[in-house]
DNA sequence: TCTCAAGATGGAAACGTTTCCACTCCTTGG
DNA sequence: CCAAGGAGTGGAAACGTTTCCATCTTGAGA
């Protein structure tokens, strides 16, 4: 491989030159730079990416970390986040999770692999980080952000739905329905997104002086085939409800199939609910009711706040944008 | 940032000791190795990895192109690559399309920009890239890999379904059970695995004296909204016909949602088939018949074949992998 | 004609590793 | 008792950039 010293020989230049003409910054003479661009165009000359992160102590790289690789719930938001930092001229390095022991060690390695990798800023996005992990983050890369987390030490950093008032609004919906027998698939007890947006839920359904420690509710791990498996147990367990609140749209898509296996039709027989707002969740059958959280605009918003703070950019920084629920035709109107 | 140098100042060592314990290799005394890690803790020392690629000239990395983000197509085989890297001990970057002008553009920065990450080795996934690219690509990094893509040139280096076989298969699969009269929905034009597994389609019907030139086809790009407006523009066309084949299960799904809109029932007034197997396919309603394309262990041997040429392993490749249909509920039999 | 600033230029030094070579001990076998 | 070899060690050199400083040239203004 030819290195700026051959294309500086060749060129009949010196290295500072040569550089130059690479950078595009400083004096040099139009003749000069016609000649290195010659020598470069020749020999085919590319420059070493490891021996100018080395020096300049940048790499215009951004690191990211996703809890896991399958469905189709973070590949938008990573397409977001990819989109906004080609846009700002950086790159993307990405780490995922769910190789080793913990969603928890995952993500801390990660964070210790993308900052080896030199990545000049971290967006970290999950839940299952503890907060003496993110204080060894801030330790790891001071320039961070998380996605999806919320913890006090560091406000400004994180970026957040608000799953609570979300949560909330999916049972309001449901009750202005008409529906007073509800039944939930929740997501993980470690993730706690899955634990606000519950609460927001149960204490709304309150509010609708319903009796939230009656209601059935099963623990599923945000997949769809645990929605299968969750809807199943659910009516094999002979409590009777109206609506069926998921906690997120894959399990509801898994839901809506298990109940038809076993011969209910929604919404005719049972209403579901998603959270999340996938774009898959527009096309199911029926279409499902579910609660369109903002994560497009959220992980947008991450990675400006996160540019900004690497590279003293001054990118527009929006913060709580609203959730919205988007009525279709899997839940049903109850008399 | 400490250094190599503060580490073996600290431990009252020479840099080569020092750089022998971190590497683990050498002979180093115990007494010494005691003093490094001790100083390596104190410190808080991380090697850069800049100045080690530098040095080395390997960066345990592989880079990996994939065409879009978008969907849940790719994710399981993008899960499939890391997880194969990461068992032997090598990290990933990935870069993605879908952000500059075309795809085959996309692929090729992709290239160079992998490449000059100091990746070791390449897997460029998607059909988009023609001979020369394919030529410019084995010029910058001569250790690539291709999924999904056939080009006689590197025989070797091609990793890919048979189309052709599989589009057959649906082809065989759908007369088997009594249709006659099928309809299209392909994938774009520009996409040469569409191509094959339509020609094989076509080719397996006319085994069948079905007469292809007269099949009502439309154009999708692969994403579930074209496959629902496929279907809505296949219905309106007032051509009738009994099954519906789909260039992917994507395209199915949405064709499904487009078919339950327009009051057409599946599989009573209209079967559909997919392909491709997709993990959700099992859990539309109704379960989707498909064809499964064997990608995760297709994936899978492109890896294994790429670290063989990159680190010298000797990990098992398998080749030719059959695809297999999946009978599920969306296509029914005509008497 | 002289002075000064700005425009060009070349090359040493630095970034943080690994590799290699030279050196010192010590052990072992003859 | 000596030779040979191996274990352990330290440090120079190299990897390919960028940055900085010193030097040289040029042209404008006095």
């Amino acid at each position: 491989m030819a290195t700026i010293k051959d294309v500086a020989k060749r060129a009949g230049v010196g290295l500072g030159t040569a550089s130059r003409v690479i950078a595009g910054s400083g004096p040099v003479s139009a003749d000069a730079v016609r000649r290195v661009r010659r020598a470069i165009e020749e020999l085919k000359f590319r420059p070493s990416h490891a021996a100018r992160v080395l020096q300049k102590g940048q790499s215009q790289t951004i690191g990211v970390f996703v809890p896991l690789v399958h469905g189709s719930f973070y590949t938008p938001i990573l397409h977001a986040i990819y989109t906004t930092l080609r846009m700002s001229g950086q790159h993307m390095v990405v780490d995922f999770g769910q190789t080793l022991e913990s969603e928890r060690q995952d993500a801390l390695d990660g964070a210790e692999f993308l900052t080896d990798r030199g990545c000049d800023g971290l967006l970290m996005m999950g839940t299952a980080l503890r907060p003496p992990d993110i204080e060894r983050i801030a330790e790891l890369q001071p320039k961070f952000v998380l996605l999806n987390r919320s913890v006090p030490r560091f406000p400004e950093q994180c970026f957040h739905p608000d799953h609570t008032g979300a949560g909330a609004a999916a049972a309001r919906a449901l009750c202005e329905a008409g529906h007073r027998r509800v039944a939930i698939i929740e997501g993980p007890k470690t993730s706690r997104d899955n634990t606000l947006r519950m609460r927001g839920f149960c204490q709304a359904l309150a509010e609708y002086k319903i009796d939230v420690s009656a209601i059935p509710r099963v623990q599923g791990d945000f997949s769809p085939e645990s929605g299968r498996l969750g809807a199943r147990t659910l009516l094999d367990c002979g409590r009777s409800f109206t609506a069926l609140f998921c906690a997120n749209d894959e399990m509801a898509i898994g839901a809506i199939s298990g109940l038809r296996e076993a011969g209910v039709a929604v919404p005719r027989d049972l209403s579901v609910m998603g959270y999340d707002g996938i774009d898959l969740s527009a096309l199911t059958v029926p279409p499902l009711t579910t609660v369109l959280i903002p994560w497009r605009q959220t992980a947008t918003n991450a990675v400006h706040y996160l540019l900004n703070i690497c590279y003293g950019t001054k990118l527009p920084v929006l913060r709580d944008i609203p959730a919205q629920v988007l009525w279709r035709e899997s839940v049903g109107r109850i008399a």
